[in-house]
DNA sequence: CATGAATGAGAGTTCATTCAT
DNA sequence: TATGAATGAACTCTCATTCAT
């Protein structure tokens, strides 16, 4: 077998195509019928690929939940978070930026967080996936309460592992998601869980 | 054609026994592995019968959440709570009681409700028995909701509509499920969320 | 064990009241849905009885069969028609007698014909049956024909081989069940048919 | 998405070897024991292949009733007969024509009308298949009653519609049936099927 | 790199039948 | 005698996956 040092650039940039369709028509279809329901016969044909495709170019059906969790792995809006959470001394500051923070997490990655949250249960790679998603967060709003305890302001007897639970209470996926359910505004949303959050955290 | 009264309460007791033990061996399936992944055949490895013993005696697969969703509906708790929140003026009161009632029908049916919900997409009666667990819920806080109008205290500008909302923020099935993933006792769990959603809620 | 003389006259006669009752929706579901996507729970419960019962009282699916096809076997009008066919010396009436015979014979038993012959496949047992059937047909048949070379007034050269063949060419199940197909009423369906083996089997 | 077309003839000519091979396989069985009692799995194993296989490359259990019902669709028999009776003048010549045409096209298709007739009550789709193969023969012999009608010479008083009936009553699939079931030649068949009908049909 | 063909494993379900009452 | 419960065996079909091209 010869190793040919050949490199397409357009080829491979096809390649990155088809991936790509393939994931966002996985990701589509887990979301409507959930991960266990959908078949890689389905998906391939969404994609308008043969089913082949799907191996060769992602990898098996777990595959694709792993693609879908790391496509908005690295986020963006996650690190200027915590940048801006450091830089702030003001406690009802820091909660405002919290709650616009998870929400723009929440607002850009809400179809990877609903197929990892929804089928948990219908794959062990989905729940490990979930459960790193989860981690994440969880880790981060351990440093928030890191500094909010810094920052000083709490209410009176609040751990910091308290403070990092009510955090999730108020920020994490299930509360983003409920309130997403009564419909509201994303603004209205950060805004009522800031003022919750507030009131169940903050002295006054 | 003449149609014979035929009982023998022995067997009739015996088949309700055996009714009973396959939808409790699926409930516990369903929880360790999910739904979608529970096989028909496990179930009835799991519960001593025949395969098809699962069909003659509860049904097919869905039925199994089916009969699993129904076995906790008429729930006691729930109606005692309702008149005792009808009997109550003070608004903080009424709130414990919520908090109680609740969770004491989370403890209750706990099993019954993380399968309905966590399988939610893996199946379309699932997701329906789901749906249907939901609304009751939610119904009641309804009236909760209106009792709390009625008895007065609330925060200003507060409409009956974001007062449901609050509750079911509070009190429902994601609430709790998050507070139960913290770890606290029933009754730790139940007086904060008490006293989060009286925060939320009452003015003071 | 002791063997009681014990007879209760209503008791049989609600047995064999169950049976013919089991047998009779049978054979209307034979006919309708065809013996192999018949169930024996579906012929039970259009019969009003437990799926048992059909076992008990009448035997397994096969047996069924058996009953439908014996029920009409000893059938007066075959031997009436034999009868008359023995005294009668013209061959133009004989055919006319075959025909009218024939068709009353058909007439009375299409149901159950049409089972037989339909399921042919279905079973082997099935197909026994209809054997049996075409074999007792073609049996009187051939008496038919034996009558039909002693009176006389054939066209030349047949032989009673052939006599009996196109005897069953004209007034066999594949015969009648043409003619039924037609539309045609009883009495032009046997008018047509003697008036066609007249034709083929009779001089001038 | 580009879709690229890709083209292997070597493959695809397998693929049509593989097919015919399943669908030859159970041609075969359905004739032996019949549709409802014989499974894919062993049509499968007759045609040395797996299961799937047979889902596939050829479709379902009833696809295989249609694969077999279409092999012999386009029939280049029945084409040239109609030729040929249309530019004939001579009645009993046409009737001639008619029965060398249906027999040679039983002949041809005997297995395929044998597995459509006699498992008509197995499956609706079997039933649809057989019903089209009957409609498309009999709406051929209504042509051919034409012809005959146009052509003169038939006896006093016949309709077209009787011409029609009898023409199938005599060339139809029951009529074949019934003289092959004789164990008569396909000539000696035919001639007395052409005999029959025109003693049944023209004048003199 | 992407494809169509083929596969093995397993799923849910139905069926004819028997057992204890 | 007739019943309801329970069974074992089989069936059709879907799925995720691999092979040769």
């Amino acid at each position: 077998m010869v190793v040919r040092g050949y490199r397409s650039p357009i080829r491979a940039r096809q390649a990155e195509d088809t991936r790509r369709s393939i994931v966002e028509a996985a990701a589509v279809m887990f979301v409507e019928r959930g991960y266990a329901r959908t078949s890689v016969a389905a998906v391939a044909a969404a994609a308008g690929v043969a089913v082949n495709t799907v191996y060769t170019s992602v990898g098996g059906k777990s595959a694709l939940i792993l693609a879908i969790s790391e496509d908005g792995a690295a986020d963006a809006v996650a690190t200027e978070t915590e940048r801006r959470i450091g830089e702030c001394d003001d406690p009802h500051e820091i909660l405002r930026i919290v709650a616009d923070g998870t929400g723009q997490v929440r607002r850009r990655r809400q179809q990877t967080l609903t197929i990892l949250l929804d089928n948990r249960t219908a794959d062990p790679d989905v729940a490990a996936a979930a459960d790193h998603a989860t981690r994440v967060v969880r880790d981060r709003l351990k440093v928030v309460a890191a500094r909010l305890v810094a920052v000083g302001g709490l209410r009176e007897g609040l751990t910091r592992k308290q403070v990092e639970q009510t955090l999730w209470f108020y920020f994490g996926f299930e509360a983003w998601r409920t309130v997403r359910d009564f419909g509201w505004s994303w603004k209205d949303s950060a805004d009522w869980l800031a003022k919750q959050s507030t009131n169940a955290l903050l002295a006054h």
